[in-house]
DNA sequence: GTTAGCATGTAAGGAGTTACATGATTTT
DNA sequence: AAAATCATGTAACTCCTTACATGCTAAC
């Protein structure tokens, strides 16, 4: 069964913030990254389940502790992370394999580079980096033979795909340097330092001066 | 069983090029956005499979009519757009359904524009405009709600994710305004008539002259 | 003659959605 | 007391990938 990656990853990185009922968890993902699909609870609700029996989470008594009127009986489950589920999450987070560069995989990662060590966030980013200079050179190698042959849609839509493509390389490798210089040596330790490097990686120009594009 | 609409409206639209085999219009799929994943030959010959069954394709004699030394025996298998496969390839993309305004949905359709009739374009174009700002004011929304409290990493995140969206809109518009202005009355007839309105929507300075380098 | 690449498929399974079923709590 | 929304779940289905199985053809 094998839940999947992004999810669980997700989940996991929320419960860090605090106890959790799932219907709470849902709106949460919703609005993570903005773009991020929702996740319905035909997903969510087995991933806890997954969760619990590898015992990475567990019921909680009413973490409604202040609020009054809900004595006996409890219509929210409230989850809570176990300390082998802190573990677990860190070794997804540093695992890197191919699902770490790809589109979603990467976002969720990004999401908890609070609570990700130096090293790994560095591994990360360069991991997706050059996963994006393969798709940028496939889409120039792509431009240049079609360059006549093709109608001006796909031509456009290829020259669109292009610059957004350049910049997100531009955007990574400004955060990579921003590691490099800021971020040397810091490490999460628990979920209360959730303090990584200043808030934008250096200084950012309206335009992007020369950058000759790191050519591999 | 229903193969999914995207990789289905993606092998008919190659289709119209011309006969193709399996394996060719694999790699084409891979090509045609750049970006676009290159769909394995688990989904694409089931859908082919699919296609025929229901007979908007045909197989071919060797349409390699012109190479020699390929007699009787054939290991390629061509197949062929029919008059029932253009049809449904048109319904599709007229479709419009919420399918369309998805990312993968819209960028297929995009790159068949050449084919599509105006109208269709332009509904397409301005579905997919509003899909992203919604997507812009939830972000934004969610960027003014949280200033504070969340760490660097996720505010960069969505500041980005923001940026993103808010670019994509801005192209969108642009090509809705060439639509407008001159798009106006132009249908698609037959496959020899592939022949959009001008090739870059309005004027657009070529500011990175030429790709110098291409590495790999 | 054997490796490499072309070419076609299938079976199993992973990752997620939709639609449904159910009940509690809050709002009107 | 009805309607909305909070809250939890399950079963069936969709779409796609991986891994396998097979054979042809070209190049070295």
């Amino acid at each position: 069964m094998r839940r999947g990656d992004v999810l669980e990853l997700a989940v996991l990185g929320l419960l860090h913030e605090g106890p959790m009922h799932g219907y709470e968890l849902r709106k949460r993902l919703g609005g993570m990254l903005g773009a991020f699909r929702a996740f319905s609870y035909g997903s969510l609700y087995p991933c806890l389940k997954d969760l619990l029996a590898r015992g990475w989470i567990v019921e909680d008594g009413p973490a409604d502790a202040g609020t009054p009127a809900l004595s006996g009986r409890r219509s929210k489950i409230v989850y809570r992370l176990t300390a082998e589920g802190k573990e677990g999450f860190q070794a997804l987070l540093a695992e890197g394999g191919p699902t770490a560069w790809e589109d979603e995989g990467f976002g969720v990662r990004f999401a908890f580079f609070g609570r990700t060590p130096a090293d790994v966030r560095l591994r990360i980013l360069e991991g997706r980096r050059s996963r994006l200079e393969e798709r940028r050179s496939h889409l120039r190698a792509s431009l240049q033979r079609t360059r006549q042959r093709l109608d001006s849609y796909t031509l456009e839509l290829q020259r669109h795909g292009l610059e957004s493509v350049e910049r997100e390389v531009r955007w990574l490798s400004e955060l990579i340097a921003t590691e490099r210089t800021e971020g040397g040596q810091w490490v999460a330790r628990d979920s209360s330092s959730t303090q990584g490097p200043a808030a934008r990686p250096a200084t950012r120009q309206p335009q992007h001066p020369q950058q000759p594009e790191r050519p591999e």
